[in-house]
DNA sequence: TATCCTATATTTAGCCA
DNA sequence: TTGGCTAAATATAGGAT
């Protein structure tokens, strides 16, 4: 998109790709970053190279999303939504009316509610931690096929060397 | 950036800033196109506006998280706690006892829940793709690993034979 | 609101250090 | 791998519609 005008298609050069990737990749988070900052709006921007390494920018970064879900649940509880609120009103109803307040399906609802609220908490703890440790298992996976790899090349160097002496050594011999 | 050079700080006009939005966005979307093709990398982009709109591109795309979110939530809708249902019992409590209704704190609040109900499923909903994007990349990363190392032992054990060979017709020839 | 215009600002492809 | 450089390509602010 200069000096000359390129097609947007894989850059096969695998150079020119690397070189491009870090230069595109900066513009990217750099206009991202305006557009947050001059448009007040979220932003969330990860990138990931081929290879495989994450770039990320964000007015919220991964770990911010499950901070605002958990500040969420905080700011519920705060409000005058908790649930506890809605037996004061009850218990409010019944003095003006001098109704008797009995325990009924709704305070089983509460608990339902409450119970639900922690399960919410503890399902997403619980995503969290199981994404973390398989992201964990995979990195070491792909870390420990890479050493793998690398031996195998080692050796499979060795063996070719160890065969082309040998055909030397039997003509020689 | 352009007739005049603009400061990079939160546009205070509102019309300016919708106008800004609305075109830097289409932009960078675009530009988080061009770096997913020319550089073969996979790209996450959430853009929430001030208003609480998403806009989203990413690579790839499945929902897990949002199954068990959506999941509770319905749960919780169906349970009699709906935040709608404050609204119904203050209408009450002012109903039994006369009292003039007026708008307050809580409405505002209401409003602000049902936000972030939303803010949070949105939230969620990026947060899966961009798993789902980083466990696919993985994913790719140990398959290919994977074949190559078959790839080196096949070709380790075939080094193996020809040594072997070698070794044998030297010493009977 | 969204698009079009256009003068400038910014990005960037291809080189070179 | 960065980091300039420079000319051309794009993006875009402000205005008009």
């Amino acid at each position: 998109m200069t000096k000359h005008k390129i097609e947007i298609k894989k850059i096969e050069n695998m150079a020119a790709r690397q070189v491009a990737f870090s230069k595109r990749r900066r513009s990217l988070f750099k206009k991202a970053e305006e557009l947050s900052t001059l448009c007040d709006a979220e932003v969330a921007l990860l990138v990931f190279s081929a290879t495989g390494k994450l770039f990320q920018h964000s007015s919220s970064s991964v770990e911010q999303v499950i901070e605002i879900h958990k500040n969420m649940h905080s700011s519920i509880d705060k409000s005058s939504y908790h649930p506890t609120m809605e037996f004061q009103m009850r218990n409010e109803i019944a003095d003006k009316t001098g109704e008797l307040r009995k325990l009924n399906g709704e305070e089983l609802q509460e608990l339902k509610f409450q119970e639900l609220m922690k399960l919410e908490e503890r399902l997403l703890k619980g995503l969290t931690r199981v994404l973390k440790a398989k992201d964990e298992r995979m990195a070491n996976d792909i870390t420990g096929l890479k050493r793998k790899e690398e031996d195998l090349m080692r050796e499979n160097r060795r063996l070719l060397q160890i065969a082309d002496e040998q055909g030397h050594a039997c003509k020689l011999g």
